[in-house]
DNA sequence: ACCCTTTGCACAATCGATTGTGCAAAGGGT
DNA sequence: ACCCTTTGCACAATCGATTGTGCAAAGGGT
């Protein structure tokens, strides 16, 4: 359907500049010739009817008559977060390739404009859904999983939860993160986490918690500080926790965002990283070796996340079948530069 | 309609369920009891039949039907640069905050994908495009924007095109940045421009040609190198233009990519910032100021772009008349931080 | 009691494509 | 020459809502 100054050329007028019926014309158009005995003689009629025309089918008529929208919808708690837009990017990508289109919205870490986004995309019926969600609720999610509407969880996921999730291996990332941490003789390690009982903070605080075992050190929850994944919670956190506790040689925060937060409070308290305060953030960023100093990161791998989301909802969708796999782990990898000061080898301040 | 599984319930079933026609459940359920003199006992009656059911309208049929889609396209060449992506959010917030849903796509950085995506975005019957179009070609966009479907340019523009177009104060944003080298006392300053030829990249070199003038220094055009708006892109020409020109003692570069991609060449050069190089960056960024050392950029006001942006489709949308006004120019604002070396009263290395 | 207006809803067309089916004409075999 | 198969297309139903219009019943005025 193409619109030249109000007027619209629907497959009528292809029909009637070729001669033939509307049933030959869709035919031809969709490559269905051969199929329906239509003359090659007609189909050229037919195509460059048109091409001359410059007709193109509305999508919105096919959906309705076919009951397939080729619409994917996703959903993400901040599109403007590199993490989460380069989740989007892997996935709109993958879903031009297999000619969907992608339905975007930003859900603001809020689970009630969540619901509302998805009602909002489930009545334009999309065909599958990928979504990070803000991960406290889950009931609405399952429900939509029961529908046998294809839904992928990317990140945030819920424990023991019939729903697909592709998320990185939180767990062993922080206790990696922890382990270089009391590698360097860090004894006293404050955790600027995110939103408590989310599946990614509460599996990295089981790493963390598995690492400090591990080492004989003990797993004080009055280090843990932060409710959010933001800056202003890590800045507000790093604070509180560096009041609270003078003799913290080391902090881990549990996001990019969250990282910035810490920065700023170094910055204001004038602290000298690594010297004075050793810092690790969760998630790597193109800035993060740029920065003074150099950060030392866990790096999700954010590329396999988003393009594993998009296989895995893609295959549902052709197959309508849901994978047994349940949770889907992605590796990731510790960027060690110089954020970390060794208290071990270097003299003490 | 909802879905469980594999049943969907219609608005016939509300009827059924009601015991009213077709059109008495639609209007009851639309609001238009009182309008068509529907008596509020029966209203009530559809809304609950509607309620039990979990009824909602297929918005695709409902788009067929009443030829509007609510759907609004937004086409960024790289949805993960924090630029886009802010902009992303903008317009997505405000499409939801209006009952209207986003399309999005990723051009990655080319006119002929830009096209399909068009192409299939018309198709979809979009009422309005959002677009950061490569900025090389315009043909495509001012025949759509000729089809009276309501187009509006962010950020890449055209010099004297129909189009309307939202886009920062490129030239003046480039002269100040220049301004302050030259008043720190720099006299030869390499450029590292994006794509040439996009109107951001040629105002923004307006504007240093117009300061040099004003500074009575030359315009030299082998002191400008680049041909992307990316990190390699960056780092060749930096890396470049250093070889060359032994006696470059600051770089503007032209996006925070480009930037990076200069950051990297210092860094394996191991030279200086500010000390050896002086360095400008278009762009501001949350880790800008926690660089080593802290970054000066030009930053633009990326949520009125977007906002803006927002505001003119919906306005067309609605009215289904093009702004007068073509060009919507938004200032910038240069964040000076330290990676300025003042030539002039600090000794020269 | 009669007529006119208002109330309260139902009928049926419609949006633009896709697709199962049917039928005439052409071709082919004996 | 007759019959059967194949070729080549057209007819008409259909997807699920919205909306202009019409009509019976109720109400109201004199």
């Amino acid at each position: 359907m193409t619109q030249v100054k109000n007027k619209t050329v629907k497959l009528k007028h292809v029909a009637e500049a070729a001669g033939v019926s509307l049933s030959t014309a869709s035919r031809a158009l969709s490559g269905k010739a051969v199929a329906y005995r239509i003359s090659a003689h007609t189909e050229q009629l037919v195509l460059s009817a048109a091409a001359k025309l410059d007709f193109y089918p509305s999508q919105v008529a096919r959906s309705f008559r076919t009951q397939k929208t080729k619409l994917l919808g996703v959903v993400l708690p901040d599109v403007s977060n590199l993490f989460f837009s380069s989740i989007a990017r892997e996935v709109t990508t993958y879903a031009e390739e297999n000619g969907y289109s992608v339905l975007l919205a930003d859900s603001r870490e809020s689970t009630e404009v969540e619901q509302k986004l998805i009602a909002q995309l489930r009545a334009r019926e999309i065909e599958g859904l990928v979504i990070s969600p803000v991960g406290l609720q889950k009931e609405h999610l399952e429900k939509l999983h029961a529908t046998n509407l294809p839904v992928i969880l990317v990140d945030r996921g819920f424990p023991s939860s019939p729903l697909i999730t592709v998320t990185s291996d939180h767990r062993k990332a922080a206790s990696q993160a922890m382990k270089i941490l009391i590698a360097m003789g860090h004894r006293k390690i404050g955790v600027l986490q995110g939103i408590p009982g989310t599946l990614p903070n509460e599996e990295r605080l089981i790493g963390i918690r598995e690492e400090l075992k591990r080492a004989g050190l003990p797993f004080d929850t009055s280090l843990i500080k932060g409710n959010q994944f933001s800056e202003s919670s890590g800045y507000r956190s790093a604070k509180q926790l560096l009041n609270e506790h003078f003799d913290i040689t080391a902090l881990f925060a549990l996001s990019n965002q969250i990282g910035l937060g810490a920065l700023r409070v170094m910055t204001e308290l004038r602290m000298k990283i690594p010297n004075e305060i050793s810092i690790i953030t969760f998630d790597d960023h193109p800035y993060s070796e740029f920065l003074a100093p150099a950060m030392t990161t866990v790096r999700q791998d954010v590329k396999t996340l988003g393009r594993m989301a998009a296989e895995l909802i893609f295959k549902q969708i052709k197959t309508g079948r849901k994978p047994r796999k349940k949770v889907h782990q992605i590796p990731v990898k510790i960027v060690e530069r110089a954020s970390v000061f060794n208290l071990l080898t270097s003299e003490k301040e």
